[in-house]
Formats: structure tokens, sequence, C-alpha cells
DNA sequence: GAGTTGGTTATCCATGTGGCTAACTATCTG
DNA sequence: CAGATAGTTAGCCACATGGATAACCAACTC
């Protein structure tokens, strides 16, 4: 019962998470260098990467002392399915509805 | 800083506020509707439904005693398009990147 | 008007989450 | 080796979340 999407969508449900994605889709990054522009101290920080990987979002290499992170696009792709499927079932649903009133008013005129 | 997207993940973070909006985006329905496959307590299901309502994840429109429900798409296209657009901006990376790796290894030959 | 049905409100409780500080390990660098 | 740098672990705390019951209100239905 315990979907891929719930963690996925729970990982995404936090500002500070939601900006490491946003960074690290514009390339890798080290740990340091995502937590320096915030304000908030290293290990709570740690913490959201580490829910990050656990959710499989990012991926993550240590060379050295550095650890090195990279995104992960396919959850991503997974949940933007998701969300579209719903979406487009909805629309279609309300396009039908439109095109039944039209249809209606049509045949009153 | 407590973006639209904050609440609109976390509301989708939870299989039973999931399920509902899967049965929403095939039409409007009851809250009892929806209630009936679940197992859990009613009170605590509309607690489900209350938070995708402020969340804005959905409308509800009481006529006599029962509360009918209705799907709000315009959220979930907004998720869509920051996932697609992050998505989008890593796969354009990676491609860049492979077609940079190619480059250099034709000069190498 | 008595009973039933559809929601709602009020508590309560256990657990999860997000933040902190302090203290530690491990790897460079001079 | 001594110090600085990059992460990490442990423990603490306040608050949010997801579940349950019990009791209640409001509208149908007979």
């Amino acid at each position: 019962m315990d979907n891929q999407l719930d963690t996925f969508f729970a990982a995404m449900a936090d500002p500070t998470r939601r900006a490491v994605i946003e960074r690290l889709a514009q390339g890798p990054a080290s740990v340091t260098d995502l937590h320096d522009p915030s304000a908030m101290a290293l290990p709570s920080f740690l913490k959201h990467v580490n829910r990050l990987e656990s959710a499989g979002l990012i991926r993550s290499e240590k060379t050295g002392r550095t650890r090195i992170l990279n995104i992960e696009a396919a959850p991503l792709a997974q949940a933007e399915d998701w969300l579209g499927r719903q979406r487009r079932l909805w629309e279609g649903k309300l396009d039908r509805l439109q095109a039944l009133a039209e249809a209606m008013e049509r045949r009153k005129l």
C-alpha cells in the first residue's frame, strides 16, 4: 500500500527539498554547495538530502570527503504521468459534458 | 515561502487522498460515495476530504444534507508543469553532456 | 414526530517531521 | 603533525498528522 508515489510526493512537499531538486536539475553539486545559500544548520539540511536519496530522487557518490549529488529523473516522470492521467481524465469528462450541453442546446433551438 | 506547491504535494502524499482524486477524476461524487470502499472511520476520512479542499484540489457544494465533491484540475496542471520543467532541464543537460562526450570521442579517433 | 441517513465537531492518542546543538570521524593542506 | 574542511551521528524538542470514539446537527422518509 505504501506506493512509490507516497514517498515521492512526501519528498516534494518541502520547500528546502524542492530547492535541492531545482538546483540539481541544473547539474550535480556537493552537499555544502547546496547548503551554502540556506540559513539552516547543516545537520538539519543533511536530513533533507538523505530523505531525497532514500526516496530515490537523487543518487550520491562520495569521493574523498565530499559527496556529489545527482538528480534521478525517472521518479519525476512517473509522478508527472500520474498527474497527467488524472487531469486528462477529468478534462475529457468536461469536454464530453460540454459537448452534450451544446447538443441539447442545438436541439432545443 | 509557503508555496502553493507545498500544500499541493503534501495533499498528494497520502494514498487515501490520492484515491479520492482518482475517483473524482472520473466525475463528481458525494462524501459517503467516496468513503464506502474505505475501511476507515468516517470522521477520519472527512479530515482527508477537508484537507484536499483547503489545499484547493477539490471544490464542494452542499445540497440538502449531501455534499458533492468536484475535482479542480488547475493545481494538477501546475504541479505537472513544475515537474516537467525540472525533468526537461536535467534531460537537456544529459543530452548536452552526451553530445560533448561524443565530440571528444570523434576528435580523439 | 420518530427514526434514519449524511455529515460534522470535539477530543484524544501515537507517531512522524523538521528544526536545533554538541560532539565526532575522515580527509585534505600547510 | 596541526589545523581546517566536509560530512555524519546522537539526542533533544515542538508541533503536525493520521487514526480512533463519542456525541451531535440537519435533512429526508414513513
